[in-house]
DNA sequence: TATTGTTATACTCTATAACTATA
DNA sequence: TATAGTTATAGAGTATAACAATA
């Protein structure tokens, strides 16, 4: 078997062709694709705190510092500390932040699009749905 | 749309959990999955040179002298001036080399297998047919 | 002039450990 | 004692630019 047929090439190749577009497009917005999902599971997610983030973006604890302090300190998030525990903080995404927001969904499924575009709309959610299937069993195994 | 449901999300997680499981079971042959990768293709591609290495791995060609610099040191490839061309190398895999990618490639079908448990063979194929697809117009794109 | 390989360098990303403040 | 967040630090991995040797 070619390495090159491996599925962690593959998956490597691809990840990073989706990733490097959307970073192209990103840069207009003075942000990277990982400080775009930061930005985006808060407003899915409002009252989180980084801890929250963190484990549901399966990123340590140290790395969400330096992304929430990077958002902060260009405005496009919030922390307030929660009251009912002041050990934490409350993050939410400012208005500057929602603006963002709007304009980088677009590159997100431009690049998706991209590099989706050699397959049609029922195999790319076949796709997805392999993927999100495989990750399900991981997180369990991971969480045991 | 979640965060956690979009392509790159999926496709990052998904080949990090495949990575570090490849990775840890290859510590006891000292290498990571990047070396056993170049050794891979050695392998199947003998007498190729640095540069096909690296144009057909999508790396660097500074990196591939890294990776062959390393794998050199711990005698699992060979590096012999091309007579054709001077300026380039041709590369072997030393018998140790052969022994290490006869362990190498069970660790990584182990590896594979467990991330992958959760899916069928023809899901596994059908998975690995979509990404080979997607790469294919990646590649024609990049050379254009 | 172009290509193969090398080196020096710096940059990005992340992880580890030790710390603080709160619980 | 445990948890949320922070800091300092170091490590891995990679990319850029300039260079030598060869074509």
């Amino acid at each position: 078997m070619e390495v090159q047929d491996s599925y962690g090439f593959l998956l490597a190749k691809v990840e990073e062709a989706m990733e490097s577009r959307f970073v192209e497009r990103l840069k207009g917005l003075n942000i990277n694709a990982k400080q775009f999902g930061v930005l985006q599971y808060v407003e899915k997610n409002p009252g989180s705190s980084q801890i929250d983030v963190s484990k549901s973006l399966l990123v340590d604890r140290t790395t969400m510092v330096s992304h929430v302090d990077f958002l902060e300190s260009i405005g496009l998030i919030k922390r307030e500390r929660n009251p009912n525990d002041r050990r934490s903080f409350v993050l939410s995404v400012t208005t500057d932040g929602e603006q963002v927001l709007q304009r980088g969904r677009d590159y997100l499924q431009e690049s998706e699009s991209n590099v989706l575009a050699e397959l049609n709309e029922q195999e790319q959610d076949t796709l997805k749905n392999l993927l999100l299937r495989i990750l399900g069993t991981i997180r369990k195994e991971e969480n045991e």
